[in-house]
Parts: C-alpha cells; structure tokens; sequence
RNA sequence: GUGGUUUUAGCUCAGUCGGUUAGAGCGCCUGAUUGUGGUUCAGGAGGUCGUGGGUUCGAGCCCCAUAUUCCACCCCA
C-alpha cells in the first residue's frame, strides 16, 4: 500500500476534544435560549436533490454548491455529442442529482411542504448542523461550517421579529459577548427607494453596491452604481438615502419624508418601526441601544421580503456572526402558497473563533476525567475494577491507568490530561485497604477507603 | 471565479551568494529516581525540504506546473 500523506480537505477541519468542548458550549447556549422562546429542533440530511437546491440562491450561490457524482457508471446517461462538447453547465444535470446542503432554510422550507399534514401552525423550529459551500477559504470562511437557525413559518406577526432580536441579545451576552450591534433593515424600505428613482428593476444591483458603503466609502459606492446602470440624476436621489445620518427614530423620520409616494416604502417603515415597538415592550420598555435600522444593510439571499437582520460584533474583526429575515413565500417554490416565514442564524464557527480571540471560554468548560487510578501490576488492576465501576456509579468521571507501566508515566497522563486526582493502589494499600489518593493540584495525599474516596469526590 | 501569500523534524520557525553531513527552541523517548507528575540534569530518536517536472558539475534556495495555508476581491455565516 502507498503511504499517502495525510491531509484535510481545502477549508475543512478537525475538532479536537478541547475544541469539542468550546463548541458544544456555544450549540448549548445558543440552544437553552431557541428552547425558551418555544422553538422545537428538526435535522434534515447531509444531501438534498440538486433541484431542491438549485435557483434558490441566486447565480453565485448555486455555483458554490457542492454536488454529489452520480454513484456507478456516472458517464453512461451523457450521450457521446454532449461529452465530446465538453460543457460542464449541460452534462452537469446527467451525471449528478444530489447534493450538501447549502444552508439550513431551503431544506427547512422543503420540509415544511413535505409534512405539511403533521405540522400544526405557526411552526417554530430550529436546527444546527453542518453546512457546505464552495467557497474560497479565508478569515471566518470554511467551506464546512455549522449555522443554527431558528425559523417560524405559518405566522405573519411582526412579534416573531421581535422576538429573534430577543434571541440574538440573550444568546450572544450569555456567551459573554459585550458590544454587539443587531442591525435591521427591510426588503420594502429598499424596494420603496428603488421605486422613487424609477428603477425598481435593479433593486438588487442597487442594494448590493450601497450595501458596500462601509468597506469602499461614499465614491465607491457612487462609481459602482453608475457601472450597475444608474444615472447621476439617481444618485442625486440616493446619496441622501445613503447618508441618513441620527438615530434610528430619527433615520425613520426622513425616510417617511422621502418615501412619501412610495406605499411599499411606507409599509416597510412601518414594519421596522412596529418591530422596534415590540423589542422595546419586551424589554420593559426600553429601546435596545445595539439594535439599530441600518439602511445599506442588504443580504444577498433573494427570498427575503420583509425585515432583515444581520449581527456584528464590535469587538473583533469579522464578517457577520448572524443574519436573517422575513421571508414570504419560501414555500411557495415548493407548491405550497402563502405560507409566511421568518428565521435567524447564527454562524457558530465565526463565534468560536470570536470568543477565542476575545478569552472568552469559561475555564470550567475544560472537564474531563476527575480521577485516575493507577495501574501497578494484574493484582493491583483486579482490586481496582469495583472502585472504578463505584466511582462511575457515583457520577464521577474515572479511569484505570490501562497497563501497568511506571507510575511516572501515570501521573505525567494525569498531568496531560488535567485529571485532579489519582488513586494508587499497592500492596500497602490492598492490604490495609486504606488507598492513597493524591490531590494533583497541590501534591498532597491522603489514605482513605473507597467508600471515603467516593464520597469525598462527589462532593469536591 | 480573480489577485497576492505560505509550505523545511510531532509543533513553532531559522537556513547567507546555488556548494561538503539541513539547524534551533519546544515536544517526544531513555536514564539519574524499580511507588510519585508538572522543576532540574545527562543522553537519544526523529527530515524524500508540499508534490511532479526542468535548469545546473551541483538545488531547501533558480524556472514551470500542481496541491495546500493564510489574506483581499466577488459573495457570504
């Protein structure tokens, strides 16, 4: 056999069992919170048909989709003309029909339609498994990562908005994040200024140059206009828009002024501002500082309709932790109609890596084996085996030392792997019965029976 | 998909102008110490220099291709 070297697949990596424990600390919290708000998990499976998938996330997105070779002779269905003409966009559909999920709401929405006689209304569920994209890797960007996503469908309330926002602050400040912004917008504000220029045909291309605002400045975002089909006479319009400057009431103010002819404009104004009505009576009251409108906040997936979310955090560099948003006829690419949804997600890994940079692991979430026994030789290891099925009886954590090497050894393993006790058991020890245990922290020991021993442990 | 960058011991990295046997720190193994770790001391093992070609008397170093890492763009969590 070849010795191939081994190596992982381009953006894909191995979760070590300290890493392990840090990353089901954030699904845990994340999900104690989905939980409270009333919010039931599903999976789906790695693989959906390609046609689930495909057209659901614009050009880009279906290009960053992994698809799955057909199994057997994959060749066989591609007659011998399109094979010689070689285009990859023809044969494509005659050699692969499966393929990773790109996201957790296609397939969510595919499994509404499909037990949509099981499912009592409005459905709230969540879900947090593994996603794949194409992508090119970079900061923040595996081409294998986890979202969790909390979705409602089958309910039109602005109070399902609400509540995401909710779920957003209590999630991110119980993994200990501090300075965080929730930014809102909405799919109808947008449409509204696209309607006041006359170009409501290139709402897209209009929401993803000024979306850039931050990144490339106001003369960016002017040159990228003009090259997507827009006049200066537009931009005249706009550039106000874009500048909207004060607080969220007052950004809300001026766009009523300005999107006074526009009646989709209004009613997302509208929205936004009963959304932001309803966090505030949540919140006893009081309006959430973080939570802000964002006008030139425009998320490239095309079926949202209404609210959209994004999270950032503050304190570190970083693509976006979270996002979503309403949308109204996700369903409806599956034959059934007017089914309403809204949905975040929080992407998981980002938040690993911004809790790292940031120390923000608790130290306790390190826990692992609370004591070793050691292993002197075949006697010793038969004396031991009641004690360690008693300890584990008793909910300690408890391993025998596998062989019986030198108890140098043991204790470095011990050492290594931060258990805090060690029971040595000699022939002193099985004699006496009394067995030493020795504190790691502080080197100190004891001789104590095993009923002493586990009683001390559960409690310690 | 576009542009740049990285790859040398288990890990982090040096390696001069192309020139003999490729180095360091950490880690690992053994011993000092046959029942006492995290400290110390002594010794030891470990490399197809990412891969495949090429130039050269000679390549870790130069050229080409390819994979990979990281970064930016596009897009996105």
């Amino acid at each position: 056999m070849s010795n191939i070297k081994p190596s992982l697949v381009k953006g894909t990596r191995d979760f070590s069992p300290l890493e392990m424990v840090r990353r089901n600390y954030i699904f845990d919290t994340i999900k104690t919170v989905f939980r409270k708000y009333g919010y039931a998990e599903i999976q789906t499976p790695s693989m959906e048909n390609l046609a689930t998938l495909t057209g659901k996330y614009g050009d880009e997105g279906d290009k960053l989709i992994f698809k799955i070779l057909n199994s057997g002779d994959y060749l066989s269905k591609v007659g011998p003309q399109l094979l010689a003409e070689a285009r990859s966009s023809e044969i494509l559909p005659a050699i692969s029909e499966k393929a990773l999920r790109y996201d957790l709401t296609v397939p969510f929405a595919r499994y509404v339609v499909m037990h949509q006689n099981e499912i009592s209304f409005p459905f709230k569920r969540f879900q947090v498994q593994p996603v794949w994209r194409a992508d090119r890797p970079q900061k923040g960007r595996y081409r294998e990562f986890y979202q969790c996503d909390a979705d409602v469908v089958g309910s039109d309330t602005l109070l399902n908005e609400a509540e995401f926002v909710g779920i957003y602050q209590e999630a991110l400040t119980n993994l200990g994040l501090k300075d965080f912004t929730i930014k809102i917008n909405n799919r109808k504000i947008l449409s509204g200024i696209a309607e006041i220029i006359g170009k409501s045909e290139l709402i897209v291309d209009m929401t993803v140059a000024i979306d850039k605002l931050d990144k490339i400045g106001l003369d960016g975002v002017i040159g990228e206009l003009l090259e997507r089909g827009f006049t200066d006479a537009d931009i005249d319009i706009l550039k106000p828009v874009i500048l909207l400057k004060g607080t969220t009431l007052e950004k809300l103010e001026s766009l009523k002024q300005i999107l006074k002819t526009s009646e989709t404009g209004l009613r997302g104004i509208a929205e936004v501002e009963k959304v932001l009505e309803y966090v505030a009576a949540l919140n006893g009251g009081r309006q959430a500082g973080n939570t802000e409108l964002d006008i030139t906040l425009a998320r490239g997936l095309n079926y949202y309709t209404g609210c959209i979310f994004e999270v950032k955090t503050n304190e570190v560099a970083m693509g976006s932790i979270g996002g979503g948003g309403r949308y109204d006829d996700l369903t409806g690419m599956f034959g059934l109609k007017g089914l309403s949804g809204v949905g975040i997600s929080f992407g998981a890994d980002r938040i690993y890596d911004v809790l790292l940079e940031l120390d923000l692991f608790p130290a306790s979430s390190a826990v692992g084996t609370k004591v070793l026994i050691s292993n002197f030789d075949e006697k010793a290891e038969q004396y031991a085996l009641p004690l360690l099925s008693g300890l584990r009886d008793g909910g300690i954590a408890a391993e025998l030392y596998p062989v019986a090497a030198k108890l140098k050894k043991q204790l470095g393993y011990a050492d290594d792997k931060r258990i805090p006790y060690v029971i040595l058991i000699g022939s002193d020890e099985m004699e006496s019965g009394k067995l030493t245990l020795k504190n790691m922290q502080d080197g100190g020991q004891e001789r104590l029976s095993a009923a002493e021993i586990i009683s001390k442990l559960k409690i310690s």
